[in-house]
DNA sequence: TCAATAGTGTCTATGAGACATTATGCA
DNA sequence: TGCATAATGTCTCATAGACACTATTGA
């Protein structure tokens, strides 16, 4: 999208006097919120800061946003760059933090995005990581990561919970072809609390577009089970209500 | 917040060779997305540029975000500047919209704040703005705003219908006291659907902490009304769903 | 044979939606 | 008196939640 066709002439003599570096040195950044579900547990993809500032301290990926790049586009790279995705993905706009001081080297307002990936993508440290791991988010209460990144993945876990409800989005944490069994295991981890199998199948079935029969039957563990597909329903009617208490 | 306790001594160093201004300059801005009702319809506030580039185009209010200033701050005066209300008024983080080429000075990012007010603080137009007014955003359908703010307006609107459902965040489009009719056609106006008044206040009335009841009445127009006051419930348990077609 | 899970059926409580009825005050 | 609105009450239908029961397969 370019706005070049209603410059006016006016607009052309002005900008030819504009001096862009009149201004307060600002830069924008992209970080990412990677979530996966992985043995019961719902974990943050993390990395461990291989430069200064605080170097050695756990922090959420992300990087500068490239001088032609929408922000989708720069979170998009950066995704690709820390997990090898390039798509089917979830990835949206979460909110951004720019409090001033929340990075010492300058004045940095990040954009948050939130990803919803399959569990088992393995993580690439980049150039500036020593390290990239996904770790459950149980295990990051309190603040142990860099600088406002606890924040930032609270949220991006809040809205991950909030989204389950009322959009289809829990299988994109799952490869296909899945089991109704493997779609409720997401619900419980992500929620943190037991579903009731029975009914959490009639809903799932009987909501147009959530999920697609394979026809097949997987013979895992006990028994057997019915195998899906992902739907193309984004949106859920009716919702699935999420318990109260965790 | 600041982060100043967790710099280490390499940090310090490192700080101290590091050149900001080696990267592309961006700005910063926040625009808002002042929503009202008044006369039966949804108006947004909108203000007539008169400075370059877009002379005399309608756009959002907005402006850049200072040195010293969170972005909620900065959100926070311009809503103030622009309409004289500092307090009392819902204001939330939208999205970021940061599309190169979406200003032709810079780079420009700006973080898009959502505003709910009552009727009728007078607008006024700032130091850059011929005019503000509140305008219906019936009459804003397709491509008449500056920049990228048609996009931007879609979205604070769409942002508070959904809000109306699952908030009572409606009883900030009132001024206080209200009665359950005008709280009626808030949900009417913003939603363009008619609502059943009987269905309506009993959902309204069976919602805890949704509105408190002042015990006065008022007689207005046909008949009278018992008088309510803004709750304190954030979220509507259940909530109020809205009608599938416009 | 037992255990664990998948899948099916049924009952109840709750709330949404529709409609009927009464009360009130102004034109 | 007529009418528009507020307020109350009642009925039906859909769904959530709880529970019972059967089927299947591996230990």
């Amino acid at each position: 999208m370019t706005v070049d066709n209603y410059l006016t002439d006016e607009d052309r003599g002005f900008l030819a006097t504009y001096d862009p570096r009149a201004f307060p040195p600002v830069a924008v950044t992209v970080d990412l919120v990677v979530l996966t579900v992985r043995e019961g547990e719902l974990c943050a993809l993390l990395i461990r800061r291989g430069e200064p500032p605080q170097r050695g301290r756990w922090a959420l990926p992300g990087g500068f946003v490239g001088p032609g790049e929408t922000l989708d586009e720069a979170a998009a790279r950066e995704l690709a760059e820390e997990t090898g995705i390039r798509a089917g993905a979830h990835l949206e706009q979460l909110a951004t933090f720019g409090d001033p001081g929340r990075d010492p080297r300058m004045r940095v307002v990040s954009v948050a995005y939130l990803a919803l990936v399959p569990d088992l993508p393995t993580p690439i440290a980049g150039t500036d990581a020593s390290e990239a791991r996904y770790r459950p988010v149980s295990d990051l209460d309190g603040a142990v990561l860099a600088f406002d990144h606890d924040r930032i993945l609270a949220e991006g876990v809040e809205r991950a919970r909030a989204k389950l409800e009322y959009t289809g989005l829990a299988t994109t944490f799952l490869d296909e072809p899945f089991t109704v069994g493997d779609l409720r295991r997401v619900y419980e981890t992500v929620w943190g609390v037991p579903l009731h199998p029975a009914n959490f199948r009639r809903k799932v079935l009987s909501t147009p577009g959530f999920v697609e029969p394979t026809g097949e039957k997987l013979a895992t563990g006990r028994g057997w089970a019915e195998l899906y597909r992902r739907g193309t329903t984004a949106h859920l009617h009716p919702a699935i209500p999420r318990p109260p208490a965790a």
